[in-house]
DNA sequence: ATTAAGTTTAACCATTTGGTTAATTTCAGA
DNA sequence: TCTGAAATTAACCAAATGGTTAAACTTAAT
């Protein structure tokens, strides 16, 4: 990094090695969770030498907490734009199942990496959840609403949400066991199912929690 | 261990220290994973020399794999027992759900540690669940009569019974984060929840599958 | 070309960790 | 009480691992 004039510019390589450093920690990360993890096989995979992690992140933990905090928006899908574009309830529920989806199709790994961290350490957790402005009320405030409204069934709010996350998530978290269990393991197989999936989930809420349209 | 008149004998300690070892090891493994566990630690943990984890399990993987193997059952309840004692399709439902409750009650960590070493390992899964001659075919059998006889709507057994397992087992895999989003983290408030969730679950499962009852 | 800053590398280091070994203790049976 | 096998311990070891260091290399502005 260089300073001049008081203002910042990067160098051509800095920012490149940067990046090819995230990208294999994510990768090798995501894999392996936190202490499965080598900083060895980051450098392999990133093709540079080790002592670079460290003069970019200082240390394993603090690499880690950057992809974290990455993935950790990824799991938080863009439920705010949702809910304020304006749309039917049930638009709102389907794009939200569909971001969800579509997450999760392409990093089959986020949602155990996430889990795992959960447990492994809370308090970093929370942390990350002020810092990125996450905001659950608005979530339980926005189905509130809609019940009183009439549009959904009188119910605890926050077990509807914990529903369509368990619905969402779990096959994901779960899939090799579940691939196993249903479909010999026959990848072709859950990808149909997960082509299915928003159909399926969002007939469940319909018939269970929702009274009429907008 | 001795060998006496072709009879095998269990002198005093050998049970006490083995039993020791193995309560010790599922504490440590389920909260910090196969990776995060230390041998030292279990052997702490235990009360007794961390030689004696080798004197009777030879390695930490071997360790892991007696730890893992009897967790994993835990976490596939008696399908077949409730499914074979000749009630109704709701009851037998709603005691799987009971199951799976109580054993994530009293376990916290169980979810996430199954669902770690699934993504893990799925080989060691995989064998696993021959070994103990896990059936899936015969859950999938059992409703797919549900539907011929008109019990349960038409739909794709598979399907819902991953729901069931997603709306059990999901909450307890997420209990931190879930606590954090929806209750400030008030353990009193989840608990309550769990409580409620096996007549929610119950609700779901009628108001969308169920036709009507035996 | 020189400089000064950031970047990259190879070699190195201290600690941790799973695992071993050899000696000692315990204990049931003769 | 003597014996032999199993149980237990303390000390030890080699490998792996996160992290450091000092030197060499790039690069952009003067």
């Amino acid at each position: 990094m260089v300073k001049l004039n008081g203002q910042v510019y990067l160098m051509m390589n800095e920012k490149i090695s940067e990046e090819k450093i995230l990208n294999a920690a994510r990768e090798v990360f995501m894999e392996k969770g936190l202490d499965g993890a080598r900083m060895q096989e980051i450098a392999n995979k990133a093709g540079i030498n080790k002592a670079m992690l460290h003069y970019y992140f200082r240390s394993k933990n603090k690499l880690f907490e950057k992809v974290f905090a990455e993935a950790f928006k990824d799991f938080w899908p863009q439920m705010e734009s949702a809910i304020l574009s304006e749309r039917s309830s049930a638009e709102v529920f389907a794009s939200i199942i569909e971001a969800y989806l579509t997450v999760f199709t392409q990093n089959p790994y986020l949602p155990n990496f996430i889990l795992s961290e959960i447990h492994r350490s809370p308090e970093h957790l929370e942390r990350l959840m002020k810092e990125i402005g996450l905001n659950p009320g608005m979530m339980i405030h926005f189905v509130d609403t809609l019940i009183e409204n009439g549009f959904l069934k009188s119910m605890d709010s926050r077990e509807f949400l914990i529903n369509i996350l368990s619905l969402c998530i779990f096959p994901f978290a779960a899939r090799p066991l579940i691939s196993r269990l249903m479909w010999e393991n026959d990848d072709k197989e859950f990808e149909l199912f997960v082509q299915g999936r928003k159909a399926s989930i969002m007939h469940i809420i319909e018939t269970c929690y929702i009274i009429k349209s907008e």
